[in-house]
DNA sequence: AGACCATAATCTAAGGTCCGAAAGAAGTCA
DNA sequence: TGACTTCTTTCGGACCTTAGATTATGGTCT
């Protein structure tokens, strides 16, 4: 329909270099024989390619590998010193502040406690800001070096230069995120759910790697969601789509925190269950609550699980994944004693024929992934089409 | 992830020769100074492509237009009779053959009765060969004109040469269709799912117009739908994305044809809401059996709009689509009545942040878009990056 | 050791693509 | 008729990728 598309010749090698840049980045370090035979691209090109790359020291000679009587291969991998991203968590207590190289190793750390009630976005910008000076400081990198800065947050975030973000559980209308950020730092700024941040670093490092087509479903408190789509969350046409938290799962049911009636999250977030369960636990004992419920075998797991099923179901049904993997604190606890109980009640609701029960697993990265996810925001558009060296400033 | 991309400059120019094609064609006649300004490609561009497109005869010139005391623009347009494309629908009571121009003009048709109960594959297969000869003598084409044929059918459609087909419906276990056919036809065969076909016809050029993400619904005596991303139909990673029938929205509810619980179309179909409503009608009587229920004022009427805005609820927050086009005879007689309501039980279960009741419409095309649809897939590979005259043989 | 083989990386020539600028075409207006 | 406007085509140049030849770097065989 549109009328959107490449144009010049120009484009065409930067999508190649991304694609080089790519399989160089997934497929660990290969050589430019390799990486011909990978990618398509004739040797020649990626011979000059790589030289490019080289001389802008964005990838790094790494070894040599011998072959059966021939030139030995020189492995070409990611320059991890390339440069840095900063990954911001901003939790329900805490507001996590961590600095990745290119390789995605942490190279410096800064917490802020946040007191449970109050979200203040004023402070919360400010814990981030303190944040990522403090990494950047603790972790000798130039500033020059850093790429951007990529913030997971509750809620839906709308895309724009302010980044506006509501999030009930925190009382955030439409804070505008971004706004209050760019005041305090010139670094480009990445904002976004964060549960599709944690669904990114599941998909590029954890259980959804390989995948293209996948649901990462994060179990906490609450219930997000990730969609991926060919290799990328599918975003819809305001960027507010993938809220697998309010899928509605039982007509006319129970209030969510939404307004809504009988969505996902008024039955599966670790809140909703024990609320279900009628024990009281505010948000630091949910965990233990949750632990002692799973101990007890409570009938409200049972259910749980059964309800999980259903959603996952109808997630099957519109999205047709390869793979759907359960993360998130309360995913994990639940998924780790009934995986088979989970995918047995998906597959009671599916039809056989998109459906294999082990396409359901766990998440790898743990709970902590947020932050990790929010830096792929950062890297994210060295692998697109977008123009090389010169750093994004956008706001998604 | 991957590593698919572009590769060699002739891709670049096939993608804007596309690009081109898709203009003129959906943006209708324009001369090459309009087209260089609406595709980004630069006059010159314009030019020699044109000029390619003009002596394969793609396009034609469609007339002039003045311009204040200039050069009078030459108008372009697609070539109608370039090419034609076959479209079946295959439907519960009758197999529809129809003939199109590429502008989807119907030069001619063919309509074969199927007993209610009996839908014996041979016997479809055989109705459709003979249609499709029947349709393309009556409007005296050459067969080397006929681009391809299009099928829609019931049911979810396998992937691959065999176009295995399983339709509950109709019994069909795993009717390898596409194989039927090609044992019959050397035409490049296109099978896919009637829900979506339709859906495509009214993206391109019903309801959904202009539209990038939108969620067609077909309720008619089932209800299937087409979720639209990016233009393009979602599929998924085995095609079989987009099966809104199979949504739940009541976790252990009523028991859907499927085997399943709770299913949209347990509720929902034409089907469905006179079972509810304790009304026996065999399929030749639903349109009345309806008409008179909605008339009556019925109570399982107004539950049914209050289910349908809970499954577009959750199609919001999942695809958070710009458009929700409502389809199928029984949608639209549903919805020429109760539009209102039924965006009203959309908004009282959605957040406010990505729906607009506005947003819900109905479809224009009436019931009988499929075949019009099915034949959109012999002409998109056009509109697509395939290298062009060649045909495409592939079964989707 | 030296000749020969195998594999990797680079160089060179050729074929394509798009673009900008300038020229050409086809009207209108005075 | 000549100046002006607008649309379209032509031409030269900048880039990109490829195939095939060439150079680099090691092993193997006699």
């Amino acid at each position: 329909m549109g009328t959107s598309g490449r144009r010049t010749v120009r484009d065409l090698r930067r999508g190649n270099r991304a694609m080089l840049l790519r399989a160089l980045y997934f497929g660990g370090p290969a050589s430019r024989n390799e990486l011909s035979a990978e990618t398509g691209l004739s040797a020649a090109t990626v011979s000059t390619m790589t030289g490019d790359l080289l001389a802008d020291n964005v990838i790094v000679e790494a070894g040599q590998v011998d072959s059966d009587g021939g030139r030995p291969r020189v492995l070409l991998k990611v320059n991890p010193a390339f440069g840095y991203a900063v990954g911001v968590d901003v939790g329900e207590t805490q507001v996590k502040v961590e600095l990745f190289d290119l390789e995605m190793n942490v190279r410096a750390r800064a917490h802020y406690a946040v007191r449970s009630a109050k979200h203040d976005p004023e402070l919360v910008a400010r814990h981030i800001l303190t944040g990522v000076d403090a990494v950047i400081a603790e972790g000798e990198v130039a500033p020059g070096q850093v790429l951007g800065v990529g913030v997971g947050v509750p809620g839906i975030v709308e895309p724009g230069p302010d980044a506006l973000v509501r999030a009930k559980t925190f009382g955030w209308e439409a804070v505008p995120l971004g706004a209050l950020l760019r005041a305090g730092t010139a670094l480009p700024l990445f904002v976004d759910n964060g549960a599709k941040t944690m669904g990114q670093a599941e998909l590029w490092f954890g259980s959804g790697r390989g995948t293209r087509d996948a649901i990462i479903l994060l179990v906490g408190s609450g219930v997000g969601g990730t969609v991926v789509s060919d290799g990328r969350i599918y975003r819809g046409a305001g960027k507010a789509a993938g809220e697998v938290g309010h899928l509605k799962i039982v007509a006319g049911g129970r209030v969510c925190r939404c307004g809504a009636r009988g969505c996902l999250e008024a039955y599966l977030g670790a809140e909703a269950i024990l609320d279900r369960a009628g024990v009281v636990a505010d948000s630091a004992d949910e965990e233990a609550a949750l632990a002692r419920l799973l101990e007890e075998g409570s009938p409200v797991i049972g259910e749980s699980v059964e309800l999980l099923g259903v959603g996952l179901s109808s997630l099957v049904h519109l999205f047709n994944p390869e793979r759907i993997v359960i993360g998130g604190w309360a995913g994990l606890m639940l998924g780790g004693r009934l995986l088979a109980d989970i995918r047995a009640a998906t597959a009671a609701n599916t039809q056989a024929q998109p459906f294999q029960p082990e396409m359901v697993v766990l998440g790898r990265l743990g709970p902590d992934a947020v932050a990790l996810g929010a830096a792929t925001l950062v890297i994210e558009p060295f692998f697109g089409d977008a123009a090389f060296p010169e750093a994004v400033t956008t706001i998604a």
